[in-house]
DNA sequence: CATATTTCACCGACCGGTCGGTAAGTCCAC
DNA sequence: GTGGACTTACCGACCGGTCGGTGAAATATG
């Protein structure tokens, strides 16, 4: 017995929503891509909306969960890398959920944009503890926390741009280049 | 005698494909917003495809200039800077442009993506140079160029997600903070 | 245990409406 | 009177979503 249709359907559409866009995905395509009819597809949900917000939601569930972990570590560098290794490690092992919920959400209604959106901003609230937690302890500088954690979330998500599974580098990798780069800066510390 | 139609049409685009989506915004709507007939449309352009086409074309050339009056500062860390700011200054005052040649690029059909790309490296190749030399001059810290670069117009692209205009910062101010967070880094050097 | 009943997962056919795009003609400036 | 700018009227295909119905499995009933 295989894994339960509703989520054969949430993992399709991911990955349908991830390659062509939400909008470019009929339900058409979906039912066929499953093998199903599209009326079966009405039978678990009630709206092509729908499966896209229960798609980000899962997302969002997950990603918070390894930024709860990150911010249990003491060590403000370390939980920054923490936290930027989880990051990327839940975008590589979750790719089509991962990306439908960041390019998926100007796509949602307003009513259903609204808890995705109050998800997300709980996940980048834990990224500014802990930096606000770095520099009052001294280890960062002293910084706009809202917009340093804006650049820690630029330069992971935008991974979703350019980063392909199977290329020289993993996800991990790139996040913890990113983290030194960002910690010791771009400048030659000689001259 | 007001704006060219051609330009009007490419105008209003950008606004809507920025706001809703390229695939979310119908030749309907976009006449309307014209206040010209659908067919109207059809007589400047060959296809809504071709819309979305010349507006990422005329963004990517624009940005193209941008990047060359950067390569000419001779100092890495201003020519980097200069570089940074005017992607910014570009971004806020084509948004509508920039946005759509962006957020569009993977709702064009091959052979129409292929020119865009290939301008889109280019762009990235000039950041590329600009930073291979502050390398060699070692005025930057020898690191992997390819990925810097990404990191680099990860921070700046991001902005299309959460930098609305009539906030407190302007988009070269951002890019500026990020210049020197990436700089300097974000360890306290004291410790 | 056999049988009646309900529930579940699913189907083909179809709905009104909208999609991108077109054909043929009108208007008007030069 | 010719050519560009634009119109109305229309096309077939496809959109998200719904309809009544079907076979099989689970559940309740004697």
């Amino acid at each position: 017995m295989g894994m339960a249709t509703r989520d054969r359907i949430l993992e399709e559409a991911a990955r349908l929503f991830t390659e062509k866009g939400y909008e470019a995905t009929s339900v058409q395509d979906l039912a066929e891509a499953l093998g199903l009819s599209k009326a079966a597809l009405y039978h678990h949900f009630p709206s092509k909306e729908e499966v896209l917000y229960e798609i980000s939601h899962q997302a969002l569930e997950g990603l918070l969960e390894e930024g709860k972990k990150a911010l249990a570590v003491p060590d403000p560098r370390e939980a920054l890398l923490r936290f930027m290794e989880g990051h990327a490690r839940f975008f590589e092992e979750n790719r089509p959920f991962f990306v439908t919920m960041l390019q998926g959400l100007q796509s949602l209604s307003p009513e259903k944009q609204a808890p995705i959106i109050a998800l997300r901003d709980r996940y980048e609230e834990t990224l500014r503890t802990l930096l606000r937690r770095g520099m009052e302890s001294g280890v960062f500088r002293q910084l706009d926390v809202a917009l340093t954690a804006r650049a820690v979330l630029s330069l992971l998500n935008w991974m979703i741009r350019w980063f392909r599974p199977g290329g020289p580098l993993r996800a991990e990798e790139v996040a913890r280049f990113y983290f030194h780069l960002l910690l010791r800066g771009l400048e030659n510390g000689d001259s």
